[in-house]
DNA sequence: ACCCAGGTGGCCC
DNA sequence: GGGCCACATGGG
C-alpha cells in the first residue's frame, strides 16, 4: 500500500520504467515505509530517487507525505484510507506535491475508492475521439464518473486499457478501429 | 542533438 | 481563469 503511494508520487511526468528503478532502490535501502522515509536524510533519498527524475522535488514531496501520515494518522495507511473518499481526497490535495491525478491514483489503487483517474493518455486518446479539449481536470472526471458505475474493478480495468493503448496509440495517426478494446468503454460511457 | 515521459506549484497578467 | 516556467533522469 505504501509502495503504491510512493509510485503515484514518483510517476509524475515520468516514465514508469524509471519509477521502478527508484522503487527498487528504496526497497533495497529498506525505505519503503513512512517511518523510514520520514527519518531518512535527504542524501539517502536523493540517491534512491535519482533515476525517477525531479529527485530533489520528489524527495521533499515523499517526505512530506510520510510526515503528514505519521502525524495526522498514526494508525497507519490502512486506517486512514478506510475513511470517506471525498474527505481523503481533500486531505491529499492539501499536501504540496499532490495534485488531482496523484490524489486519485492513490484513492483508486491504494485506498480502493472508485475515483476515475484522468491522465495524459486518457486526454490524448479522448481528444482524438472527438472530446472537447477541456483543460479542467474536474470536467474530464465528471464526464467519466457520471457515465460509469462507481466500481473500483471497472475503473482499474479501463484505466489500465487506456495506459496500455496509449503507449502505442499516441504514436499512430489512424483513428480507433471498431476492434479497439476501448470500444466497450466508449459504449458504456456513451461516447460515439 | 534533439524530444518526450501516467504532474505540480509558483508566478504573472 | 489562463499562459508560461522550473523541476531532472532515461530512452527513442
Amino acid at each position: 500500500m505504501f509502495e503504491i503511494c510512493a509510485g503515484a508520487i514518483l510517476t509524475q511526468n515520468t516514465a514508469w520504467r524509471n519509477v521502478e528503478r527508484a522503487l527498487t532502490a528504496l526497497s533495497g535501502d529498506k525505505l519503503l515505509a513512512s517511518e523510514k522515509i520520514a527519518a531518512a536524510g535527504y542524501g539517502r533519498l536523493y540517491r534512491a530517487l535519482r533515476p525517477a527524475g525531479y529527485y530533489r522535488q520528489k524527495a521533499r514531496r515523499l517526505k512530506d507525505f510520510c510526515r503528514y501520515t505519521l502525524k495526522a494518522h498514526p494508525e497507519g495507511l490502512r486506517g486512514w484510507f478506510s475513511g470517506n473518499a471525498e474527505a481523503l481526497r481533500e486531505e491529499l490535495l492539501s499536501l504540496k506535491g499532490i495534485g488531482p491525478e496523484t490524489a486519485d491514483s492513490i484513492l483508486l489503487y491504494a485506498a480502493g475508492k472508485p475515483k476515475f483517474v484522468i491522465d495524459a493518455y486518457t486526454r490524448r486518446i479522448f481528444v482524438r475521439l472527438g472530446f472537447p479539449d477541456r483543460r479542467e481536470y474536474g470536467v474530464w472526471q465528471r464526464r467519466f464518473e457520471s457515465s460509469l458505475p462507481p466500481d473500483v474493478r471497472l475503473y482499474n480495468e479501463y484505466h489500465a486499457l487506456l495506459v496500455a493503448l496509449g503507449k502505442d496509440y499516441c504514436k499512430k495517426t489512424a483513428p480507433l478501429c471498431g476492434k479497439c478494446p476501448l470500444k466497450r468503454m466508449c459504449a458504456a460511457a456513451r461516447i460515439n
